[in-house]
DNA sequence: TAGTCGTGGGA
DNA sequence: TTCCCAAGACT
């Protein structure tokens, strides 16, 4: 952090580049479901299924979703598992279970209005500085920087800002330059325009600076450097797992299913038996430490193939199996043999939904 | 601070 | 195929 905001900001037009964003935004935005009214509660859902999410994946979510819990009350009053299982396929699931603790909270405490005060709206269970801003800024009217990755890209290639955004610290640098230059006469559509601007024009890639609005206020334009900026650095490479697992019907039909631990990766899905705890080796160990963890007894078993599946820090490789077997204990909280039928009622996580797929 | 936490799309 | 991601938050 080289330069101060004030030498940031020397000899930048604040009010033309405002104008300049602002009627770009009002001539050009996309017609987006969560943009037909100011509802801070479909606002809020928004923000957080757009978190880390492409607006394409988003769409059609968001309208079951909303059709589904159209209230915030309605959303707090909705059980655990039926909430889930409209998010199911949408990773980050610590996204739903924090919102809907959240809206329970605001039900509560506010009863049911979002509030529209910085320090009890940023206090709700998953509402970070991004979400505060945003939800504050579009529903609100309120100037709050909502700065996510397309804003710390736009402005790094406005300011020539070359920290590195893969920083946590570097998002406070922009928190701090969009204060400064953020319209307080519309804040909603300042924020917004500067996401729409990074999704639309100022791309990652091959950004299209010739009918860039604000090319004029550009730096790395104007050093022809657009292509270099943001500077960020790399992650590490995920880590690769190996287990089994296996799709087992009983007598009657049924099929055995274990829900996930309540914290943790894909925390409080549904999933086949496996041995994702403790992989074995070959089919007789793995044979043994299912019947042992699960309480059934395997009749017969068969390989129905191999999957692999590319989280953001893991690569799980799944071989998976389908088999006959006998329970020899009732089902409980996390372990229930159910109807093929019932099954639909239950989220899982997309590479067990391969995995049933693979199996019917 | 750096690691954890999903998924599917595009170059 | 391989890589980088896409409107982040939590620990």
């Amino acid at each position: 952090m080289k330069e101060n905001v004030q030498q940031i900001l020397a000899h930048f037009h604040i009010k033309q580049f405002q104008h300049d964003l602002i009627h770009w935004f009002q001539t050009e935005q996309r017609d987006l479901p969560w943009r037909k009214d100011k509802d801070p509660y479909k606002i809020w859902v928004s923000e957080v299924m757009l978190q880390q999410t492409r607006v394409d994946t988003v769409i059609p979510y968001f309208y079951h979703f909303i059709e589904k819990f159209p209230t915030l009350d309605s959303l707090a009053e909705a059980e655990e598992e039926e909430v889930l299982k409209a998010w199911e396929g949408l990773g980050y699931y610590s996204r739903i279970r924090h919102l809907h603790e959240a809206v329970k909270e605001v039900k509560e405490k506010y009863g049911g209005c979002v509030p529209a005060s910085k320090e009890q709206f940023s206090s709700l269970k998953g509402v970070g500085p991004y979400t505060t801003g945003a939800v504050l800024s579009i529903a609100y009217g309120i100037p709050e920087p909502a700065v996510d990755g397309n804003v710390m890209r736009v402005l790094s290639r406005i300011f020539y800002i070359t920290d590195d955004i893969a920083k946590g610290s570097t998002r406070k640098k922009f928190e701090n330059i969009v204060s400064h230059i953020i319209s307080h006469d519309n804040p909603s559509d300042f924020n917004q325009a500067l996401m729409e601007l990074g999704a639309l024009v100022c791309t990652p890639k091959n950004p299209s600076c010739f009918l860039c609005p604000v090319q004029r206020h550009c730096r790395a334009f104007a050093e022809g450097v657009e292509t270099e900026l943001p500077v960020k650095t790399k992650g590490k490479a995920p880590k690769r797992v190996s287990f089994r697992a296996i799709v087992l019907m009983n007598e009657k039909g049924n099929i055995l299913i274990q829900k996930r631990p309540p914290r943790g990766l894909l925390a409080n899905l549904w999933q086949f038996p496996n041995d994702e705890h403790a992989p074995t080796r070959n089919d007789e160990s793995f044979v043994k430490e299912i019947s042992e963890r699960y309480h059934v007894v395997i009749r017969s078993m068969e390989r129905i193939g191999s999957f692999e599946h590319v989280f953001s820090h893991v690569v799980w490789h799944i071989e998976a199996y389908k088999g006959n077997a006998l329970e020899l204990q009732m089902g409980d909280e996390t372990n229930k043999w159910v109807t093929i039928d019932e099954l639909k009622q239950y989220a899982f996580p997309v590479i067990y939904q391969k995995i049933w797929q693979a199996y019917e």
